[in-house]
Formats: structure tokens, sequence, C-alpha cells
DNA sequence: TTATTATCCGAGTGATCGCTCTGGTTTGTT
DNA sequence: AACAAACCAGAGCGATCACTCGGATAATAA
């Protein structure tokens, strides 16, 4: 157990001790992030001990907690790092002209984010205590509720939905984010496929836009008649 | 670490020991099992050693010992235990008239299930490792999974999907799930609204079925004319 | 050069871990 | 009453944990 000491920075527990100033030491860094990430995927949170996460990266115990407080924090970083790549790839193209290309965009990035390594991306989701990460979601999270938010008041003309629109907006995120990261931990291969982009957009703009009666693009729509009374 | 025993049941490493044959025993595993739920929601897996579940319980650590081979057991039996509580609320009413209706049927259960103990619920989910579970998700996943399917199959002539229906099938499931999952961590409290359910129903019914043209409850249907050609 | 700062290292410490093993207590059967 | 089976208890073992500390080495500044 830690030390527990009298007073200094137990404040906040998953920021790193210091930043790293020259260039070897990033790659210390950045080496204790990829082991860290390694070992998670490979045999879960439980089995990444300092001194495992150490070793792996070639570099001593003591250089870790030169820049860690411990543990969790390792893994804070590590995800403070992804979400940024997934955020900054997100916002460029939210531009789009239709609100069906919006829908596309997002969730396409979402499942492609996920498809680059679907156990990492998992396993940040669902190995990695909350308390340690919960700092980092706030921030980029609340950005983007934000964002949603105003996108749907702008264009609330458009959309089907009754509910109040924070809560459409949160609604809509938890959807797209939660089942990507559902399929990406049980069955990742889906990810490279097309069915789940499609369906997911498709049931988006159904659920979200207002003229979306005739059906997608392929079939032409009231031929077959079999429609009971 | 275990002894790693010559040879003796590695074989299953998340199922019981022993069942207990007197009342008194499963009072001392339901005991084990409380005491592994609270602390888990209370502070986290990671806490959660046997030791401690032990001493919570009101047991000695031989007592837990005697029934569970290791502290994933534990977690593994509590999930199992959960898992089977759903099931049977979920199963009970499936066979309910219109889609819409088993639609609403299902979400309603995931939601008030996950209303019951938002916490543990979501740390069942996202903290115990997932190798601990694995087998249990089986069993009872593709149970579900398997009735799913032969209900789109029967009913396809009122539903829009033109993707494979085994995707759909495990689409729709991770869909709602992952959902209510996501608002059992993050805002629990939406859990309780009429909000989720109305808009998770909503969306289902939207993507899912073809004459839900006509919008919602609310609204009389064919009468007010805003519809497109 | 020298002084200063940044970086790296790993043996060692005390705490805690999962778990066994021996022995006692309660319950059920005859 | 006598016996067996089921159950409970907890001291303690070896392994592993997170983490510190003191000093060596490398980059930078003077």
């Amino acid at each position: 157990m830690p030390h527990a000491e009298t007073v200094p920075q137990a404040q906040r527990p998953y920021a790193m001790r210091k930043l790293p100033k020259q260039r070897r030491a990033a790659l210390t860094v950045d080496a204790i992030l990829e082991a860290a990430a390694r070992i998670l995927v490979e045999t879960g949170y439980a089995t990444a001990s300092t001194n495992r996460i150490a070793e792996r990266a070639g570099v001593g115990i003591g250089s870790l907690y030169e820049y860690f407080p411990g543990k969790e924090a390792i893994f804070a970083e590590l995800r403070r790092r992804e979400m940024s790549k997934w955020y900054a790839r997100l916002r460029t193209g939210l531009r789009s002209a239709s609100p069906r290309e919006v829908i596309r965009h997002i969730v396409t990035t979402q499942v492609r984010f996920a498809a680059e390594d679907p156990r990492l991306y998992a396993a940040l989701e669902t190995e990695v205590p909350r308390a340690a990460v919960a700092d980092v979601q706030g921030a980029i999270q609340d950005d983007f509720l934000t964002l949603s938010r105003a996108y749907l008041e702008n264009n609330h003309d458009l959309l089907r939905p009754n509910a109040p629109i924070p809560f459409v907006a949160e609604f809509l995120a938890r959807w797209v984010s939660t089942t990507v990261h559902g399929f990406a931990m049980h069955s990742p291969r889906e990810l490279d496929g097309e069915h789940l982009v499609n369906e997911l957009v498709d049931a988006v703009a159904q659920y979200l836009l207002k003229d979306e009666a005739g059906r997608d693009a392929s079939s032409e729509p009231g031929l077959a008649g079999r429609s009971p009374p």
C-alpha cells in the first residue's frame, strides 16, 4: 500500500509528477505507456504491476516513479492521449453538409478508431478503474456534448425527437459510443465489416431525422405489395 | 500467487468448489456474495481481496475457500445469479402481441433491472475482469440471441433492415444493453426518468419496423397532414 | 572546464496478497 | 449415545505488491 505521505500532492493522484524535458525522457515515458498498453491487452489490468510495466518497458522502476505517482496514473495518461487523438479526428469534418453526413462522419470515426486496436480500445474502457479516468473523461466529453447540443438546437426543425435536447444529446453520444465499445469487446471482426457502420448510421438517422421515411438507397419504394391490413 | 497444484480441477477456475447442502452454508455463501457486491460498488474490484470479503461477510477466510476457488470465482457466481434473475424476467412477457410491445418489454426490463442497483450493475459489467465472466456470459447470451434471430426471421416481412438477420440480432442486443449500461454508469438518475425508455423504444422501433412513419403515441395517426409525397 | 540540472537505476522495505492446513464445532443419521 | 458428514475458523506461509532512497550517469549552461 502507498505510504500516505503527510501532505504532498495527493491532490491529483492521476496527474503526472513532472513532464519530460529532454528527448530521452520523452522516450522513456512513451516506452512506459506502450508497455502498459501491451500488458493491458495481453493479460489484463490486474497483471499490470508497476514492476512488470517497468521491466517490459526496459526502464528501471525508479524511472517510472519519476514521472508517474502510481499505476493508475499511467493508465490515466494512456487514456488521455487516446481520447485526444480520437477527439482531434472527430472534430475535423464536423462541418459536413447534410445532417446525414454529419452522422456518418461521427459513426465512421468512432468505428475506425476502435478498429485500429480493438483490444486496447475496449480494455481502456472496461478494465481500468473508473476513478482513474474520471477527470480525463470529463473535459473532452463535456466539450463534445456542448457541441452536440448546439447542433441539435440549430437544426431542431429537421429533427424528430421530442425529448429535451440535453437528454437527446447524451442519449445519442452514449448510444453510438457504447455500441461500438460492445462490438470492440465481443465481436471485433465486425468493426472491419460494412454492416456496423451502415446500420448504425441508418438507425441514428431514422431516429433523429424527420424525412427518412423513404428507406435508404438500394430498394425502390412501395412496389412489393405484401402489406397486411 | 496460486500454488498451481499438480493436477486437480484447474479446469473450471470460476466454478464453485462445492454447493452448500445445509441452510447455514447457503447463508454463508450468500453473505460472501453480498459482501463482495458491497465492496465492489463502494471501493472497486481492486480493493475486494478475499480476506476483506470474508471479514466483511463475517466468516472465516477458510469458509470462503470451502466454496470458492478464488476471488474471481466469487464475482463469476455473483454475475451468474444476476444474469439469471435478469433473464428470467426478460423471458416472461416476450409473447406480447405487437412487435412494438415486445420492444417495449425488453427495454423496460433492462432499464428497470439496471435501476435497482445501478452501481452494482455497472461495476459487474466494467470492473470485473472479462475472463472471470466469459463462460457465464456465453450460455445466456447465446440463448437470447437464438431467440432473437428466430423472432426476426418469423416476422421479417414487418421489418426494415436489410442487413443479415444474425447481425441485426446482435446489433440490437448490443445497442440496447450497452446504452443502458452507459447510463447506469454515468447518469444513473436517468434510469428512473421516462426519457430513456421512451427514446430507446422509439429509436429501436423506428429502425426496426416498417410502418413507423406516423410518429409515436401522442398524435392521432393519419390526420395531421404533414407527410411528404 | 565546471556547475547545474535532468535523467536513470534497482536493491530493499513493509504491507498485503491469495491461499492452505489443521483442528474445532454443528448438524444429521443410526 | 455414538458416529460421520458437513461446516466454520484463523494463524501463518511464500509470493508479490507499490513505492522510496541514495547514488550513478548524461545533457545543458556557465
